[in-house]
DNA sequence: ATAGATACATCGATAGTCGATGTATAATAG
DNA sequence: CTATTATACATCGACTATCGATGTATCTAT
């Protein structure tokens, strides 16, 4: 079956970007899906991780930040990037895909009522 | 994070249209997705088992089959319809999201020109 | 006979995610 | 001065979904 995006293609996307930190990635996740995508830190740190290991991205502690807890900043690599172009391909073949089955009509405008507001 | 539509929403949108069996079931997806979606049958029947635990479909084996192993057939209740409906909507609200936070190659806020309409 | 499609089912392994917990720093509230 | 909240890292055990392998059985075609 092999599903959709998973957290760590977001955080590819966020990351290719422009360099960031763990938990402010995490955030960053949540304000462009209007917080409709989130994840404890518990899934995080691990799949950062993990992406290190395999050299999609690059993490070194900033050594700038003067304010709170230190910081430990990842930059997306060159393989990283090439990643994040066949886990966008995938997504959009699978979403594609989930919608035929799924027979995705559109979703029914919600008839608005002239109460309220 | 709770992702999107799993096998379970694909199995139920199948069964919406008409009873099916198991194998059927399977194979149906994998033709409406051109093949792009498929999984094995280590996890097609515990879905179908679990499934109808849930009350969200009923499988009654095939008396009138004459050809080949016996057939259960399962149809889809009035929770399953319900069901559908809310894996329909999370499904969408995921997927958009995804897009929202997978998709942002530009993301450029287009700074408001005073000119526009 | 043998292979392949149909059709059911279970079992152990794995991977992804969740929730709880822990450490530490800094700002703000009481 | 203490408590709370936000920031920021990290690990651990548990759970769930899915995968791959295996098993049984029927029927058709070679």
């Amino acid at each position: 079956m092999q599903a959709g995006a998973n957290v760590s293609g977001l955080v590819l996307a966020v990351v290719e970007v422009a360099p960031l930190h763990g938990y402010g990635i995490a955030r960053e996740i949540e304000k462009r899906s209007a917080d409709a995508l989130s994840f404890g830190e518990g899934t995080l740190y691990p799949v950062l991780k993990t992406l290190e290991k395999s050299g999609l991205i690059e993490g070194k502690w900033d050594t700038a930040v003067e304010r709170g807890p230190a910081r430990k900043v990842y930059e997306i690599t060159h393989e990283g990037k090439m990643e994040l172009g066949r886990i966008r391909d995938a997504w959009s073949e699978y979403s594609r895909s989930v919608d035929l089955v799924l027979g995705q009509k559109e979703t029914h405008v919600k008839p608005r009522t002239a109460t309220s507001s």
